[in-house]
DNA sequence: AAGTGGTCTAGACCACGTT
DNA sequence: ACGTGGTCTAGACCACTTT
């Protein structure tokens, strides 16, 4: 009885009549990403258990199980044996390495000096808005950063985000925290960076970047343009970095 | 009776006495693991059947399921739904993707054509041999190389492979090929490269370099060094790139 | 002691591909 | 019709954390 029933009365709810059916766990799956997009639980928080999840949907505990094992392989969730199930936050040292993939030549990684140089907001270029999925024109918010490490200026970004979803930002408030930007925004806009594209090239420093970064003209710099995106696959971020990488390197694995 | 009997007989064959235990899933993954290694199963064939492999090692499918499960996941095995369950082969163009990571500014990407310059037998250095868990001095082979894409040089590539694991490998072999060298290396040498971690860094074309690539010296180019590893996680490949990325860039996705 | 996730089992049925 | 992997269930017990 409860297979078919539970995945009928489930899948009934999209109401997309000729669609192709998706198994039990993917639909929880589903649910549970609309309510990580809501903010029923905010990041850092324990989402309700396995056994309550598979009474609230009325499926076995193994179906929620197996939507948590995937939402936790994609790192929207962090299992805690004993503990609970979390919501991800940029707020741990863990999720920060996933983002900033930079690594010292030698010896250990060391915390960035973060200096906020610019917050404007602005009208979307073409480029912009392509890339944000926005129309030109529209509000985005022009932040312009440094990163330091251990004093030594290494990274200049230029990052832009949705003016509708950032309201409010500005140089004093950027200033006025520590820490990853990701989890400023994520605390302080309810908007959490869960998956991020990027594009390397090898570019000249111009006279801007250069004078920033304190190096010559024309020194080659690593140039990663990145498109954040949040839950529900919406890009809420792009950033253009420059990275002087003659004490650092980018890391990088695959498998 | 089984679950305790079973873990006991199969963490036994390990003898290491005082060793953390390891969940049942996990010894039989090792077990499929070694056999990869061992070449019991080549790329692109099949393994047993879950069932099979439940009987074989006197456990429950689901628990044969799961340790299939997570090679899966890290790209060892591949599963066909009603056809089997086969091992990973650098022959498709799917693999290919993972560990070439280029893709052009607009357009689809193309097969890329590749040269062999140079191909000799050397001792490694320091550096190689820290890289390749090797001696100084060892045999190395040496394989220079030029990537190409609709006939323009994009990669030069430096390669240093065990000179043990890869006895007889020539220019003419390595020119008698097409396709992916991992494929080539794979089928000929039965190593199959798994994994692999790069650093990537923006540096100046030297004299050597740029002319390569027929570029102008000091042109700012991307350069990746590669350390790739197989089943076991030996090192079995160092790899030191250089990469224009005017009409190409290096795409990387994190979440 | 109670609650959480982690592991393991056994059995049922579905979806896909081949014979 | 048969064999493969894919999904789902139900129940047991383990490991870890907190009360």
């Amino acid at each position: 009885m409860s297979e078919a029933f539970a995945r009928k009365s489930l899948s009934a709810a999209s109401a997309t009549g000729a669609a192709a059916f998706s198994p039990l766990y993917r639909q929880i799956k589903d649910l549970l990403v609309q309510s990580l997009d809501r903010g029923d639980w905010k990041p850092g928080e324990a989402i309700p258990s396995e056994t309550e999840l598979a009474q609230r949907f009325q499926v076995s505990q193994g179906t929620v199980r197996k939507a948590v094992d995937e939402l936790a392989a994609e790192n929207l969730l962090i299992r805690r044996q004993g503990k609970g199930t979390f919501v991800s936050t940029h707020h741990e040292a863990r999720v920060r390495f996933r983002f900033l993939r930079l690594a010292p030549n030698q010896g250990e990684p060391q915390p960035a000096e973060s200096q906020i140089l610019d917050c404007k907001r602005v009208r979307a270029s073409a480029e912009i808005a392509r890339a944000l999925e926005l129309k030109t024109g529209d509000p985005v918010v022009a932040i312009r950063r440094l990163l330091s490490f251990a004093g030594l200026p290494t990274v200049v970004d230029d990052i832009f985000l949705p003016g509708v979803l950032f309201k409010g930002l500005t140089v004093d408030l950027l200033n006025g925290h520590s820490g990853p930007l990701y989890a400023f925004l994520e605390t302080e806009f309810g908007i959490s960076m869960v998956r991020a594209e990027e594009k390397l090239r090898a570019v000249s420093a111009n006279a801007d970047v250069s004078s920033l970064l304190r190096i010559l003209k024309d020194t080659p710099v690593l140039k990663v343009d990145r498109i954040s995106y949040t839950y529900a696959d919406r890009p809420v971020e792009l950033r253009m970095g420059h990275y002087v990488t003659d004490r650092y390197y980018y890391r990088n694995s695959m498998n």
